[in-house]
DNA sequence: CATATTTCTTGAACATGTTCAACTTTTTTA
DNA sequence: TAAAAAAGTTGAACATGTTCAAGAAATATG
């Protein structure tokens, strides 16, 4: 009756259509997995492929949004696995690398796309991104959760900023070439309680100065 | 007799073909444009274009050469224009903002290869790209120009970081839908005195201990 | 149950980026 | 200057992403 209740058949050819499709994006690049391939694999026509996946970036889409599913779950993980919140940032962090890891190919297809201004996926852009916001409402869940103290003028921004951040990383690791992305490790590992430590410090009232133009360019440039 | 003296005819129709590619981006943008219609306007045949760019993608890239002579430039122009590094750095990153405005099409394109990690373009890539060393050098003799005090330990990555700086600000120009990106504007006017007074802090003999650990996350991330 | 409507499926066609073997013209070499 | 090598050019072919009119199957409606 409702909408949401039925799985669907249509939804559930959809499920395993992604699922091959991704297991092949894997094994030979999304550029080498052409759509006739994945329709013959999905043993379909080439058109009844696309009448569930409109476009192969459709599918880059979905993944995306797998992506950003699992990386709100990630957040809420880093709450009961770690004691304080720059472990907890840097967990998350490193919790959304690991997870990507096998998908790395995937992960190149997906931040060509990311760049393109005129695209949904783009995590700058300010798109009515229902699942984005979601995780940007678990970061800021998560610093209620560690009670972190900071300059109340950045309340509107910090959540944002926080994924902002991890979404630089995740930019970074996919360009990182060194041997298994151990600079991504390092640079999470020092970048990290770096960032919390200022978090920390916009706080105290002798830092007020600094944090007013800072304030002032968040005003300016976000939202 | 020299490699270097003969702007030989294959290089004038090179030439020629860019501008002209350049022209119908600007008009069709990049993916509106196809190589056919490139040929036909330039009245030879397909396989012909194809000998003088091997791809659509050789095109934007030898843009994006253009781009980085033209910034060299700026840079320069830095020089003489402003009196003090803070303005320097912005009108280096203004006029870069103002001379791409009318390709903005272009740099979308652009931006998409630049975020391929297996493309040359790509800003972040250390690939021997001399162009672009060219432009980091240019920030390291605008340092000198102005005399800019800054902890020592900065000396081998600030010019890369300012590099960096610029071409983060571009992908932001890219991204920014705010009317005549002006947006861009406001985050160059704020961020930029904010990064130059950090420079100028560092320099600073109270500010050492807080200048140990971004040296440590240079050292382990850049290079 | 018969009909109308929606959902699904097919197969062919199209547009476009790219490749390449064959051919022609220009330049170099002896 | 004749032969050989290099540079330039052609046109057809290929692979791939995407579209779409037409038809089949499933579902809703009266």
């Amino acid at each position: 009756m409702s909408k949401v209740e039925k799985p669907s058949k249509n939804q559930k050819t959809k499920d395993e259509l992604y699922q091959l499709a991704l297991k092949e994006f894997m094994k030979s690049g999304v550029e080498g997995t052409s759509m006739r391939h994945l329709a013959q694999l999905a043993d379909m026509s080439l058109g009844r492929f696309y009448y569930y996946y409109p476009s192969k970036e459709a599918v880059i889409q979905r993944f995306y949004e797998e992506s950003l599913i699992e990386f709100a779950q990630g957040v809420e993980l880093a709450k009961v696995n770690t004691k304080d919140f720059s472990t907890a940032l840097a967990f998350v962090v490193n919790h959304r690398v690991t997870t990507y890891r096998p998908y790395r190919e995937l992960l190149i297809a997906l931040s060509r796309s990311a760049t393109d201004p005129r695209s949904q996926i783009s995590p700058f852009t300010e798109a009515t991104q229902p699942i984005r916001d979601e995780v940007i409402t678990s970061f800021k869940e998560l610093l209620q959760h560690f009670s972190v103290k900071y300059d109340s003028r950045l309340e509107p921004y910090l959540a944002e900023l926080l994924w902002m951040y991890s979404m630089g990383v995740m930019l970074f690791w996919v360009f990182d070439k060194s041997k298994n992305q151990e600079k991504t490790d390092s640079l999470v590992k020092h970048l990290t309680p770096l960032i919390v430590k200022m978090i920390h410090v916009s706080g105290y009232t002798m830092s007020k100065p600094l944090v007013t133009p800072i304030v002032n360019l968040l005003k300016a440039v976000l939202k």
